[in-house]
DNA sequence: GCCAACGTTGGC
DNA sequence: GCCAACGTTGGC
């Protein structure tokens, strides 16, 4: 079975590839996804092995700092029914839990942000969603070509 | 900080 | 099921 690939958004200030970095076993639980479709794409179809493109969004240099894998599938958030948590959703529970998440793990991090502006100049990059008008999911598929060419660009 | 675009909620 | 109101996202 052929890999997929995906790009994950993050505020830096919150969560930055650095940050992932520095984890212990450089992994992390990608919690706090509180939207159907970034779900859906986490809960049915993200496998060990995946790849992804670590987006900084909302922040002085926008763009994918790095990659991640996924090392852990989808499984229950437990934020999501923890009283007071940022993303406590009082309609999920550990019985009948609506939110899930996997573990993804530091992969490396670009000598250079390849750049929100230069995705939207890349011919290659067009059909990429983070260059669409109003896109706000925070979780989204991405083309092996689309991702190749993203590495080629942070890494030189 | 502004504001356009979007997803969700809830009254009807 | 419609849709207006609202809250959030995220580039700038």
């Amino acid at each position: 079975m052929a890999r997929n690939y995906w790009l994950f958004k993050s505020e830096p200030d919150e969560f930055s590839i650095r940050d992932l970095e520095s984890r212990p076993q450089q992994t992390e639980s990608w919690d706090g996804v509180r939207n159907y479709q970034a779900r859906n794409f986490m809960r049915d179809e993200m496998k060990c092995g995946d790849l992804a493109l670590f987006y900084h969004s909302n922040c002085p240099e926008t763009g994918v700092a790095g990659v991640c894998e996924i090392t852990q599938e989808s499984h229950p958030d437990p934020t999501s029914w923890e009283k007071g948590h940022k993303h406590y959703d009082e309609k999920s529970s550990p019985d009948n839990p609506r939110w899930f998440m996997v573990a993804v793990t530091w992969r490396e991090t670009f000598p250079r942000t390849v750049t929100l502006e230069e995705i939207k100049a890349h011919p290659k990059l067009q059909d990429m969603r983070i260059v669409q008008r109003g896109n706000r999911l925070s979780v989204t598929p991405v083309a092996k070509a689309e991702f190749d060419t993203i590495c080629k660009l942070g890494r030189k």
